[in-house]
RNA sequence: AGGCGCGUAGCUCAGUUGGUUAGAGCGCUACCUUGACAUGGUAGAGGUCACCAGUUCGAAUCUGGUCGUGCCUACCA
């Protein structure tokens, strides 16, 4: 073995290995257990959203598979309409060419291509993890089983009037070009203007104020509005005023969507671009002007002088020419929400199209209440709230999007835009009696990505014509997904999978927070602050890590700062960690909270206890040469203290994990296998087996039983560690496990370690407990008092409690190596002690001769120390004892517990302030 | 505006139903290459648990408020 670990060459080969031998689809006959994969892009690159949220779906799945679960998680990626296009749009134009061009069919082809071509860097990223997914049936949501699947719900639902087709305002992207959902519209606060124009009321010479931030909207208004009860313009509801610049009379309304406190509380109203305004319009049946082509620029129901300006150049004349009618009142600063495409990132028109809709009110309310009655549980449970808050003000979906690239609308017009809905353009004709005389044309529109995603726990598994798979593993376990995506996506999933299947998705959903940078940033391509989880797994070096996150910028202008802050993160780039190092930082990270701040340092600290792992085990390995063991029943008559010490930790450990895996707790499961492999196995169980085999002739059972205890600790160790840290388990055990006589192909199909509480032993527990705390009394003793730890010591042991010394007879031999001790003597209570550096440990005294080793005042010091530390909690734990409601009112247990604290403390300080002053009648 | 979350050691975070003299990792200090490991070992320093008030025998934990901070939803013409 190596003398460190390189998980470099053994990562790949197993994970090949696992996948080659069909290790990942699910075996055996036992429960299934099923997850499915949250579909990435199937054109995009893994990031450390994705590295978090596999790590957790890996554990559980490997740790159900462990279990003896018929285990599945199912794989597949997604098509991501607008992205994906959005990718191949720009390789064309830069190509000089565009989708225009070169028309639907050769566009749709060349996307093709770009998936064949990319599509496997993303999976083959996954497998980087370690996922154990089945790749045996791996999905697409274009593959042609999915998009059956697609077609069927959508005419399923068109049948029973849950999808429509409408024409109203949608949120429209003028960049794309085509209409996006209210989730994919991003609103931030930026700073704007609020200009205030005043309008001519007709015959007479008043005039109204009115206030807007987007005046270029003023060529489409159809009305002004005031609050019903505001005084100051009651008197003009009903008349009208002459728009300026357009030559129009537009009507004066009373309406009590107008805050009167707002503005000048007059309104003008534009039904035509803005949501509200298209409220108001409807109640009092405006005129509905649409003045913006799909561009944004200004079309030609506008006068003259503004059509084919862009709607921010029509915006400044606009203002002008306001302002040179002596229109303007005034202009004032205003901060407000712009909405931009998420995508896109330009402002986002309300443009009035026709578009489909998902009726989407009966599909959520058996949605809402899978979730109230405790059929789906979220994980953390508050993330209910979030779903009920979005789902019980839920609004129609709008699904079509005007792309090129997604599942077609099975939609079909006649001359006179007469819809049918069916699969092809045959059976609509079938079904509705349409010759061949008359002309049909498909639906140019696509829908959204998230429709197809909606369907994904039971498309991937074969519903609605072959279900063996379905039968089996749906409703499948949990979900693992970020909560930014529960509207998105687990919402519709919900709705659509009830309504479909009659069953729930999943039972659970566990919600992960968010991955964000070393600054609680989050990361993202422009803030140049991204990490990709294979960057920790090989390591980069800090030229290509500047490289990769200054490339293809969109605003150039910040690579300066990007390159700083990233110096300044990562000054000699980033070490090649590993991805089970890798993967143990996020299960660390994964606590209940939302937030995850990235902290290399401990992935740092989790490659250190990789190594830590490799080297026990190569201790292991190396006391094995030659030798052999028999199993438990052989050895178990000359086991040790400490080997029944170790073992009944590891089921203290092993009953731990049980838990938290099913709490979901992976930042507790992380940290209690970290303490119990580090701080019990490495540092105390390795170390108490030395002496027992360095002096293996003495008692070659003694030592055969510790070999033994040895192995099968670390072996079990090994199955209790493999869910979360799959390579270098499987690399050890390969070694280990035949000297045990076990034989199997991978420890990834090896049984999970059971908790068996028959191997508790709160005996052994004790003593070594004992035992730790004489070594430690010395070592401190040694610390304190800057004893080389090169020197072999002596010590003098005495207590009053017979019990320490049958104790010292058995732990003899471990104080002397572990303690470095040369002689060790007991002392009765009575026999005169020599002049001794003193620590206690419950009525032991410690003591370590002081000739010629130890300074008196460096002594006394300590003493002061300890002596202070005591009088501090006597302090504390007396007047708890002292306070009479404290006593009465609290439980037995509480008060009894209190009461031994304090006499052990008491007779503890009283020992040390003797000693302290023998040492100051000889100084 | 409403909702949710957070504020614990220099940093990143745990802290179960209130019962500890408040923990871990990293970092820091000192010492040490001893036959698994310097990606290591040993010992140590470091916190009035944001603040205020309340409930309680007892509060990091429960309640109310204040301050700071982050996010989500709705919306402001």
């Amino acid at each position: 073995m190596e003398k460190t670990y390189q998980p470099q060459q053994l990562e790949a080969n197993w994970y090949k290995t696992w996948e080659e031998r069909g290790y990942f689809a699910p075996q055996g006959n036992g429960d299934p257990y099923c997850i499915v994969i949250p579909p990435p892009n199937v054109t995009g690159r893994l990031h450390m959203g994705h590295g978090f949220q596999h790590a957790i779906m890996d554990a559980l799945t490997r740790y159900h598979r462990m279990l003896g679960c018929q285990t599945l998680w199912q794989v597949g990626t997604d098509h991501a309409g607008i992205a994906t296009q959005m990718v191949v749009e720009r390789q064309l134009n830069a190509a000089g060419t565009s989708r225009q061009e070169i028309g639907r069919e050769d566009f749709v082809k060349k996307v093709w291509e770009w998936k064949d071509e990319s599509g496997d860097i993303i999976t083959q990223q996954l497998r980087r993890l370690g996922s154990s997914l089945d790749w045996s049936r791996e999905r697409f949501t274009m593959d042609e089983g999915l998009s059956k699947v697609v077609e069927k719900v959508f005419i399923d639902l068109y049948n029973e009037d849950l999808i429509y087709r409408g024409n109203r305002l949608v949120n429209w992207d003028p960049k794309l070009l085509t209409a996006i959902s209210d989730l994919e519209v991003v609103s931030e606060e930026e700073d704007g203007s609020m200009w205030h124009f005043r309008y001519p009321i007709a015959e007479s010479d008043e005039h109204l104020v009115i206030a807007t931030t987007r005046p270029e909207t003023l060529l489409g208004d159809s009305a002004v509005a005031v609050h019903p009860e505001d005084p100051r313009y009651t008197h003009l509801v009903g008349k009208f005023v002459d728009l300026p610049l357009c030559g129009r009379r537009i009507p004066i309304i009373a309406d009590d969507y107008v805050d009167p406190e707002f503005g000048t509380g007059c309104v003008k109203i534009t039904p035509a671009h803005d949501f509200n305004d298209y409220e108001v319009g409807k109640r009092h049946d405006l005129e509905i002007i649409n003045i913006l082509t799909k561009q944004a620029s200004i079309n030609d129901e506008a006068p003259e002088a503004y059509r084919g300006l862009d709607r921010f150049e029509a915006r400044k004349k606009i203002v002008e020419d306001i302002e040179e009618l002596g229109l303007l009142e005034k202009i004032e600063p205003h901060k407000l929400k712009v909405p931009r495409g998420d995508r896109s990132g330009v402002v986002i028109e309300p443009y009035l199209t026709h578009q489909w809709y998902v009726a989407v009110q009966s599909l959520a309310d058996p949605a809402i209440k899978a979730v109230e009655n405790g059929d789906i549980e979220f994980v953390p449970k508050n993330w209910e709230n979030t779903y009920f808050a979005w789902m019980r003000n839920i609004q129609d979906w709008c699904i079509s999007r005007q792309l090129w690239w997604g599942h077609r609308i099975p939609a079909w017009y006649d001359e006179n835009d007469k819809v049918y809905v069916g699969a092809d353009e045959a059976s609509v004709r079938a079904a509705h009696g349409l010759g061949d005389d008359i002309q049909l044309r498909q639906d140019e529109d696509v829908l959204d990505t998230w429709f197809s995603s909606a369907l994904w726990t039971f498309s991937t598994l074969g519903w609605p014509d072959e279900t063996e798979f379905f039968d089996k593993f749906h409703p499948t376990n949990v979900l693992v997904t970020g909560f930014d995506i529960i509207f998105f996506w687990v919402a519709r999933m919900i709705m659509m999978t009830l309504k479909f299947t009659g069953q729930i998705p999943f039972k659970k959903v566990y919600i992960t927070g968010l991955v964000r940078d070393e600054n609680g940033q989050k990361m993202s391509k422009s803030k140049g602050n991204i990490l990709d989880p294979i960057d920790l797994i090989d390591g980069i070096s800090i030229e290509d890590l500047l490289a990769k996150r200054t490339a293809d910028m969109m605003q150039p202008q910040l690579k300066q700062k990007i390159e700083k802050a990233t110096k300044a993160s990562f000054p000699d780039g980033i070490a090649a960690y590993g991805t089970d190092a890798l993967r143990f930082t996020f299960y660390s990270l994964a606590s209940t909270g939302r937030d995850i701040k990235f902290d290399l340092g401990r992935t740092e600290g989790y490659r250190n206890f990789c190594n830590k792992i490799w080297n026990a085990s190569r201790y292991v390995l190396m006391n094995m040469e030659g030798k052999s063991v028999s199993d438990a029943a052989h050895h178990a008559p000359h086991f040790s203290p400490a080997d029944r010490w170790i073992t009944s930790r590891f089921e203290s450990t092993a009953k731990q994990i049980e838990e938290c895996m099913e709490s979901y707790r992976f930042d507790i499961a992380a940290q209690t296998l970290q303490e119990f492999v580090w701080n019990e196995y490495c540092d105390w169980y390795v170390e108490l087996s030395k002496p027992v085999l360095w002096d293996d002739e003495a008692n070659p059972e003694a030592a055969a039983a510790a070999r033994f205890v040895l192995l099968s600790i670390l072996e079990k160790s090994l199955r209790l560690m493999h869910p979360f840290m799959p390579y270098i388990t499987e690399e050890v055990w390969q070694r280990i496990a035949p000297l045990l006589g076990i034989n199997g192909d991978s420890i990834m199909l090896q049984p999970f370690p059971i908790p068996n509480a028959d191997n508790l032993d709160a005996q052994a527990e004790e003593s070594i407990e004992w035992i730790k705390g004489v070594i430690v009394g010395v070592r401190n003793i040694r610390g304190e008092m800057d004893i080389s730890p090169a020197k072999t010591i002596n010590v003098f042991l005495r207590s009053e409690n017979q019990i320490d010394k049958q104790r010292l007879d058995e732990a003899r031999v471990f104080l002397q190596k572990l303690a470095k001790l040369n002689s060790i003597d007991w002392l009765e209570p009575d026999a005169p002690a020599p002049t001794a550096a003193t620590q206690l440990h419950g009525q032991l005294e410690i003591l370590v001769p002081m000739a010629g080793l130890i300074d008196v005042a460096a002594e006394q010091a300590r003493l002061d120390k300890e002596i202070a530390k005591l009088e501090g909690g006597i302090k504390a734990v007396g007047g708890k004892l002292g306070n009479a409601k404290f006593v009465d009112n609290a439980p037995e247990a509480v008060v009894a517990k209190e009461r031994e604290k304090l006499a052990e403390m008491e007779s503890a300080v009283t020992a040390l302030r003797t000693k302290r002053e023998e040492l100051a009648a000889l100084a």
